[in-house]
DNA sequence: CTAATTGTTGCGTTATACGGAACATAAACT
DNA sequence: AGTTTATGTTCCGTATAACGCAACAATTAG
């Protein structure tokens, strides 16, 4: 009939214009931030509503996306997802901020091994899983080894669950896949007990290892986030259980979480 | 029909090189395609000739980038990498890609087990591990079970071995951190043995289990490609020894490679 | 300290991207 | 079948956003 009214007024018309009206580089880049956001398939209506544009724009800004190799087509939908490069862009950021993590971290994870004189850890996610990224050996003549690379049982590592405790539900369960092994009496094998878990570790902020998985050593884990929130790494600390006592967690908290919100704020810039 | 023959000189007439002129728009996503080739950080000088671009253009483009997220600077040596945005949208782009390859590919597994008579699946890269991502069990009674969702060790499982022979050293190193585990006598151990075989992987097409991991169970696997040439799964056949024979796995080869090729193609659209 | 290199604004001009509507295609109804 | 609604793409003249230039900052080198 008359769809064509949008007597819509002209956005933001007058009023000091706070937002300039954006550039056609500006309007790419949210274009793909939409599908980032959103993740599903979009047509050209739906997107064009989405972020204010009209149909002609937006169709233009797709084409150059898909011809770029940003977006993609469904052929049987008729609708747009991401592509390749985007694909490929992410793969290089998570690279690059990773080793940039790594870099940045170091001299902190140092400083912390120095200051409570146990063995410091940084675990990091990979896919869905969660390995060892770095660590710093503690001054110690007993202490605790880390292992390179290894992949972590997340039901155990202090370190899984500080991350898992602040990561979507969906991150969540899809790394919760697997069975549990059990390695001692102490170790946690119910999916249930653990999600019961992550909740009380988010609200403390720390989680804590007492011999889980091998039953002389304790641990206590702080996430480190990334500038849009996500939690991607954390700090541990861990040790022989007959230093790591609870006196000892009460004293290293205050450091451990420090030194985890320096490294998060030492990644933004 | 052609009412208005447009036969308006689009730029070819230009003097300038080049097809078309690039829209602003082609530029930025130029600019993000420049990092994620490189990977290394870049400065807006360094950026400008690369595009072509002129200084005051890349750095305007810069800027617009760095607001939206897609870049940050490094505050100690000045100079530009990507930032959280171009990180988010590749996770998303992997989750959609990754849905996308599973729906696509199970009716062609589906298909594969049927021709076969054996059980098929589908192992892809998550992180920088292989996980098993799907599975069509075959009709036999005395079949191979896959367990959805475990974490392949990559010196003994076929998917790996044909996912690793197209990668990237770097990629395929980073893999390699870990020990190798001795399952039986045949397990492959030594590193430099695991290199070796995925050259020849690689001139085959075809990478095979005679029995590295279970001595009892046989499997082959061929990789399946993304646009742009990377490969990010594999298609595995597997069974018992008795049936996994030379001459089964010489019979397959055309089909496996087949299915491998058709689910890549169907990818991209 | 000067010279050289790299990075960031102003400004006037020109080309680029926009909005509107026609055109085209596909799905939804009867 | 035919008709209607929804969705997507192309064309064109015009306004404005983006460009190149060159001066200006800010570092680094000599």
């Amino acid at each position: 009939m008359f769809n064509d009214a949008s007597h819509h007024p002209p956005a933001a018309a007058q009023g000091k214009q706070g937002p300039t009206s954006e550039s056609s580089a500006e309007k790419v880049l949210n274009l793909l931030l939409a599908f980032s956001a959103s993740g599903r398939e979009m047509g050209t209506t739906e997107l064009s509503v989405k972020l204010g544009l009209h149909k002609s724009t937006t169709s233009r800004l797709i084409k150059t996306l898909v011809n770029a190799g940003f977006l993609q087509q469904n052929p049987s939908t008729r609708k747009y997802l991401l592509g390749i490069s985007a694909y490929q862009l992410g793969y290089t950021a998570s690279r690059t901020l990773n080793a940039r993590l790594l870099a940045v971290a170091h001299p902190y994870l140092y400083g912390l091994a120095q200051q409570t004189g146990e063995s410091v850890a940084m675990e990091m996610v990979s896919g869905i899983n969660i390995i060892l990224a770095s660590h710093v050996e503690g001054p110690s003549h007993l202490r605790f080894n880390f292992q390179q690379g290894e992949v972590l049982p997340i039901n155990v590592a202090a370190g899984a669950k500080a991350i898992l405790a602040y990561s979507s539900p969906d991150f969540v369960e899809s790394c919760l896949q697997g069975e549990f092994k059990r390695f001692n009496d102490r170790t946690i094998v119910s999916k249930e007990d653990y999600r019961k878990l992550l909740k009380q570790v988010k609200a403390e902020g720390i989680s804590y290892d007492r011999g889980e998985r091998y039953e002389d050593i304790h641990a206590m884990a702080a996430p480190i986030f990334f500038a849009d929130g996500s939690p991607k790494a954390a700090v541990i600390i861990a040790g022989p259980a007959s230093r790591l006592t609870d006196s000892f967690f009460r004293s290293a908290v205050s450091p451990l979480k420090e030194t985890a919100a320096t490294i998060s704020r030492s990644l933004d810039l």
